[in-house]
This record gives structure tokens, C-alpha cells and sequence, in this order.
DNA sequence: TTTACTGCAAAGGGTTTGCAACATG
DNA sequence: CATGTTGCAAACCCTTTGCAGTAAA
């Protein structure tokens, strides 16, 4: 079993940016049209972006506010940065405000990420290792993370 | 089951230079004392390191020559490239020259990879998915990687 | 009206590369 | 001796930051 992430639904949506504006108040923070405005981008994608991306999609930010608010919805545990094949990185929604936990395809060629599910099996052997590294090394899990290195569908055609 | 990769025997490492050596002479590419006494430095340690990390273990090779050496190393698969939790590049030696199939333990703090090794049912469990991710998405897995970020035994004491 | 945010441009930091000298097969 | 390699320094590219002006609570 592998599926793709569900679309958020208009209702998700509206406690998306009320968890965003909640999180952002408790660290001092405001809930500026860019940001929600960017909040919405990621929410709209349906894989992790990168910079460069999002200002080809949407530049009616410059690049320095757009790394900047992203380093602050990043702190706030809104955002989540990914550094892939390449060395430019990727962003996407966090699972804490999604609640879509997945795990990550890397197209070593195009250097796209895609999300992915696995099945329950998986996600139990995961676990399973996570309990292993904590158990034997002393080393504190907050996530694990699978990442497939290849070529997508789009490449090897 | 989690256990550090095991240390190279004289007899392994001599097979391991016979291995680069042939892989460089395949692509024509010389062999010099330097990427040979780099090939013997990655083989002494027992994580990715970066190239900072590299010069200040020994010095005698300049930056840039370490970058490309790396990257021709690399380019014939003797080498593994990693873009860990922060924006530095690290390396280790590639799994098809030791042998030695693992993960990695990422620590968010100092940045540190440490390698470890899984269970048989972990690694069952990891095919699944990079079979699914072949069926289901046309992804065609060259690795699959599992990597845990937290904190090591050494950041949060 | 205080504090955070924006936008521009300049600086940072890891990595790559041009070029002339060198070394290896 | 022809071709790959080295070393220095400059260039590159993604990312971060200083600062003066602006907007939000």
C-alpha cells in the first residue's frame, strides 16, 4: 500500500491557518498576509518546494522574505525543511499541522521530492529501529524518515 | 538488532585499494598517492565526515583537491555523498566497495551521522516499500535509506 | 507607538572552477 | 610527451543579514 497525500478539504484548511495563527502568537509572531498567503502555497502543493520553485509559482514576495518567514513557520513547527539530492532546499507543511505522516521519493536526476505513504508493516519496522537506536546508542528518535533514491517516472523515459 | 559496522581487516583493505584502483583505470583515471591515502583515510573512520572535518584529521591536501578527488571518487561509485541535517556535504565510503550495508543515525544538534546497522525484518520491510514505490509510482529505487534525526548520546547530556 | 515585518542590496559560507605548473602512464 | 592532476585564487550559488522604511497589535 502507497498512496498519495489526501487534498485538503476548504474546512481543513480553516483550522490549518487557525493552528499556524495560534502557533505563531505563542512565540511572538504575526500572522501576516505573506505568510498566510505562503501557508496556503504549501497546503496547495503537493510535494516539497523549493525556493526557486515557489517564486516561479507566486513572486509577489521577494527571496529574502520568503527564506525568512519560511525560517520562522520552520521554528514554529509549521514548515518543514528537506535537504535532498541536491543542495537547495525543499519545503513542506509539517506533519503536526497536516497530520499526513509520509515519507519521501528522491529523484536523483531532477532532484524532485515526491511524499509518499507506506504501509503499516513499514511503519512498524521503523518503529522498531527508532526503539533499537534508543535501546543500544543512546540516540533521542524525534523522526525517522525513509527516503527512496532513484529516478522518477518522469526521468527514465 | 543494531550493531557498528565492522572494522577492515589489512586483507580487506588491500582488496579495497585492488577494487579503486580498477574502477579508476575503467574510467581513466589515475590512482595517485593522494586519493589513494584518502581512500585509506575514509576506510579508518567509522562515519561520514566532512571535508572541514577531512582537512583538520590531515592537512596535507588542499581543500579544492580533496572537493574534486572526492568527486571523482564519487563519479565511480567509490564514494557516497550525504547532505545531512545541515548544509555540509559528508562522506563515506560506498556500500558496493565495503560491503557493509547500513543507515544512519543524523543528530540534529552537532550535525554528526553516525552509521547503523538494522534488523533483517527492518530491511524486509524497507524492500517492501521500494517495491511498492516501483509498482505504484514507476520509481525506480537505486538505494533506499533510512535515517533517523534526534539527538546522539553526546548532545544531550 | 512600540515592536515586528518587509525589501533591497550586500555579505556569508560551502563548493566549484580557470589556469598554469606538475606528475603519471 | 600526452593527458590527467594539483594548488592557488577567484568565481559561484544558495542562503542569510544589515539597515532604513513600513505595517500590524
Amino acid at each position: 500500500m502507497l498512496t498519495s497525500p489526501a487534498l485538503r478539504s476548504a474546512a481543513m484548511t480553516r483550522s490549518l491557518h487557525d493552528d499556524v495563527a495560534g502557533r505563531l502568537e505563542a512565540a511572538g509572531q504575526r500572522y501576516t498576509s505573506s505568510r498566510r498567503q505562503l501557508v496556503a502555497q504549501l497546503g496547495d502543493l503537493e510535494r516539497p518546494h523549493a525556493i526557486a520553485e515557489l517564486l516561479e509559482l507566486d513572486g509577489s514576495q521577494p527571496q529574502s522574505s520568503l527564506y525568512r518567514n519560511m525560517a520562522v513557520l520552520e521554528e514554529v513547527g509549521v514548515v518543514r525543511r528537506l535537504q535532498g539530492a541536491d543542495d537547495v532546499a525543499r519545503f513542506e507543511l509539517a506533519e503536526d499541522v497536516t497530520g499526513h505522516h509520509h515519507h519521501h521519493l528522491v529523484c536523483t536526476s531532477c532532484g524532485t521530492i515526491d511524499d509518499v505513504e507506506v504501509s503499516p508493516a513499514v511503519e512498524d519496522a521503523l518503529h522498531e529501529a527508532v526503539s533499537s537506536a534508543r535501546r543500544e546508542r543512546g540516540f533521542r528518535t524525534d523522526v525517522h524518515r525513509m527516503e527512496l533514491l532513484g529516478t522518477c517516472a518522469r526521468c527514465h523515459d
